[in-house]
DNA sequence: ATGGTTGGCGCCCAA
């Protein structure tokens, strides 16, 4: 089961490049988030003509907005909403997998909870999720989670650590956050089992650096949590970069894995 | 220390 995530920025204006990466990659299950796009307005046909007859969306105007296009069948699909009404989750269960599709709020520019509402949703949108797996899900069922976190949590998950460590997505409250989640379920890090923690990876580079792919000052803010059962057999993940490099794209690119 | 760009909407906000 091929699994992708992608945070699209606008899926009705990058249609065609999504139109290109399942071309490429012929993904089972596709995860996106920034679909800004109201549920009248969603592309439906453009994804069902694509080869995902199975979607299930969940958006609004302008922001936010998370979506799962699915070859195989949908046996059901839940929202959750822990944060304003905002359309950050979307869930599904595909083929004895429970697929969720997050978008944590990004938290705004001051990693200060005192004087950054922003950044205090965050963090307590990082715990309502922590809360919620703990008390319904178990490690022993088929989970996935996915999507743009907005944290990077390792230290080669940024181009520098001492530089960015006082800015918001690589603050030390963040990653401790961050890790507490994935740790306390015991979900497991899917591509750091195939890129090593010693070696720098990115999925995420600012829109604001022109000179992004020389300079290479990226973020890892998308991610893959799977369950220990899904790990039994080798895994195969990716991270599809040259989408960056299109005209007209996304500034966080495409986070594969692949689950025999 | 600062500013840089993008998308969606509508003359600015969030990222």
């Amino acid at each position: 089961m091929k699994i992708v995530t992608w945070n699209i920025n606008s899926l009705r204006l990058r249609m065609p490049l999504l139109k290109g990466f399942v071309y490429e990659y012929q993904p089972d299950i596709i995860a996106l988030q920034e679909t800004k796009v109201a549920d009248p307005l969603f592309p439906l046909g453009d994804c069902i003509g694509l080869g995902y007859r199975y979607v299930r969306f969940s958006g609004e105007k302008s922001y936010n907005g998370v979506a799962i296009l699915s070859k195989y069948p949908i046996e059901e699909s839940f929202c959750l909403e822990f944060y304003n009404h905002d359309k950050r989750h979307i869930a599904a269960r595909i083929a004895g997998i429970e697929l969720h599709n997050f978008y944590v709020p990004a938290g705004g520019d001051e990693p200060d909870e005192a004087i950054n509402p922003k950044f205090k949703h965050k963090l307590s949108y990082l715990d309502l999720m922590n809360e919620w797996f703990l008390k319904n899900r178990n490690k022993n069922q088929n989970i996935v989670l996915v999507g743009d976190l907005n944290i990077a949590p390792l230290e080669h998950d940024v181009w520098s650590s001492k530089q960015l460590r006082n800015i918001v997505s690589h603050t030390d409250i963040e990653r401790t956050r961050l890790n507490r989640n994935m740790n306390e379920f015991g979900f497991i890090d899917a591509p750091r089992l195939i890129f090593p923690e010693t070696e720098k990876l990115y999925s995420w580079w600012s829109y604001r650096n022109l000179n992004w792919e020389k300079s290479d000052r990226g973020r890892r803010l998308d991610h893959i949590w799977v369950t220990p059962n899904l790990v039994t057999k080798p895994i195969s993940s990716s991270i599809a970069k040259e989408m960056r490099k299109l005209k007209g794209p996304s500034d966080h690119v495409p986070v594969l894995v692949n689950i025999p």
